[in-house]
DNA sequence: GCAATCTCTAGTAGAATAGTAGAGATTGCT
DNA sequence: AGCAATCTCTACTATTCTACTAGAGATTGC
């Protein structure tokens, strides 16, 4: 019950992204420095991103990766389910599981639950929680 | 995002001991046998569930499981921790995790969501279901 | 042309998953 | 006491998944 690693890599990249505000390409090398992400890594990851459409990308010099579309149209859950696959808590329905029983309908409420946070928050909504933090923090700081 | 075989294995052996009802030890090979479990793999798991204190066993003829508390007080989350272990979406926090993330606070929201349902949801709940829908079926199936 | 970038195919070490095998310890029954 | 039925414990294993790495190729800007 937990995400993988380039599941969050992902998250990142795409706040990175998102972060970022214009249009401009960021480059591969950028977005892995500033996350903290293995660059050949993230490679693969964003491209699997830009096969679901969420990102485009330039060649070349002032080359790099950009949003395909803007922060509050992406969420959590789009890029979780295309990095890791659909999450079915437990395969629906289970191999000969008799008619009565009570767990597929305790997935649906979990998936539901899950679905509630993850497809309701999206990037514009990380990046204003990110910038209310940072001005709070500086505040504070000031004082 | 997905809970492993052996949590769903677990959770409907504990199931099957909760729909049982009487201290009467069940066998292995029954729990094994109803739920389609591989018996070797079934014993493992029931031996780690007895480790966390849910269930206990006796040994010899007319041995078996059962339940160590009355089924309402077992939930779901219990059992898929002692199996899975503990479910943190994202290791917490990041390893070099600027301060300002927006993601550890997301995370607990997720967390929080997905608690709302397995923490919530007793075995008693769950044969309660299971009781509701077969008497259903039945009546539909006089009709 | 050439340097900087993304792109695509392969490979890989280590961990986790989903089991299996078999000998040993208890218990109930006769 | 002896025996059969059961749980218990340790060890092993095939397969898949995870988290990468390597390197050659395709585009673009200058």
């Amino acid at each position: 019950m937990d995400v993988s690693v380039k599941g969050e890599y992902a998250l990142r990249a795409v706040f990175e992204l998102s972060r970022h505000g214009d249009p401009e390409p960021v480059k591969i090398a950028k977005i892995a420095e500033s996350q903290k992400i293995p660059q050949k890594f993230l490679e693969m990851i964003l491209a699997q991103l830009r096969q679901g459409g969420y990102l485009g990308s330039r060649r070349g010099a002032d080359g790099g990766y950009f949003l395909a579309r803007p922060p509050d149209q992406i969420t959590v859950g789009d890029i979780l389910r295309q990095i890791d696959g659909p999450f079915q808590p437990a395969k629906r329905p289970f191999e000969d599981e008799p008619v009565d029983s009570p767990f597929p309908e305790m997935w649906d409420r979990v998936e539901r639950a899950l679905s509630c946070v993850i497809d309701r928050t999206t990037f514009a909504d990380l990046v204003e929680r990110w910038k209310q933090k940072r001005a709070k923090r500086v505040l504070n700081w000031q004082i």
